[in-house]
DNA sequence: TAATATGTATCCATTTCTAATACATATTGC
DNA sequence: GCAATATGTATTAGAAATGGATACATATTA
């Protein structure tokens, strides 16, 4: 599997922690320890969705589109990862066997009804909630390493 | 995404149509439209998942270890891929970042929350079900061709 | 003993994914 | 206006995953 999904929610994290402060794809990348360019396609599809939007020129960067509370990972999945990809079929079994023939669309339309209870799921969590977890996290970390000193 | 799971599935529903007769990995690879090798390379992981068993010599072939009705394609799905397939993430990010450093155990938290809905889904789908899908399927297109005659 | 069929290993071609580089374009600040 | 900064996109190359094909030892049947 890509680590498109997974990025692209490692970037919207860091939109949101941000706090309306743009953020470089020089930053983003070195956060997510890959290259600009990586960052910046992937930016361009968060764009296109209406995840994001960017500012060119010293001091710009990438912001959100709208309030992270209003970004599901639904949104996320549905902006970077083409429709049909979770899931792979063989295209093309023997058109002359009678059970053959009709694995491709039995098989699919089983995989739609899974496929709406994962997009379900993935509607119940936002980016912000996410930023939330990963600052109490830090401060966890923080708070540990502090006790022990 | 790879077809395993779509190859293991029409495998277990060709079994399920044999009705007890054992069907050879030629055979099955002639359906899917596929080399037999590769067909006995998934039985391997069917039958190490205790869902067929296979017969050596003249006659011989694979059979469903149990009956197709206690077969779920959840069965099946875990029986062909391993655990972390579903949702790639990137491995290492920046350590020294106070974001980057939590968005693995964050991201992974959710994705396993995730899976559980899709997995539950898949659990309601039998191969015996299936198996009566593209019986049905058949049928019909039988019956079309029959009434245009 | 010959024929059939599995189980596994190996090699290869193709595809997919990511890294890296380059460059045109847009914006900022002096 | 000009230099610096940063995006957006194209291109190339390398790595990894996937599936196709072949070979062969082993087991079973007749």
């Amino acid at each position: 599997m890509n680590t498109r999904f997974a990025v692209a929610t490692h970037i919207l994290i860091i939109l949101q922690a941000q706090q309306g402060v743009p953020a470089s794809s020089e930053l983003i990348a070195s956060s997510v320890n890959t290259n600009p360019s990586l960052i910046r396609r992937l930016m361009s599809q968060l764009a296109k969705a209406g995840l994001t939007t960017s500012q060119m020129g010293t001091g710009g960067g990438a912001l959100l589109a709208r309030p992270g509370e209003e970004i599901t990972l639904l949104d996320v999945y549905q902006s970077v990862d083409d429709e049909s990809s979770l899931f792979g079929i063989h295209a093309d079994p023997n058109p002359a066997c009678p059970i053959g023939r009709h694995i491709p669309p039995v098989f699919k339309a089983h995989m739609q009804a899974t496929e709406r209870a994962l997009l379900a799921e993935l509607a119940r969590t936002t980016i912000a909630s996410m930023a939330a977890e990963v600052a109490m996290n830090e401060n966890n970390l923080r708070a540990d390493a502090t006790e022990t000193a």
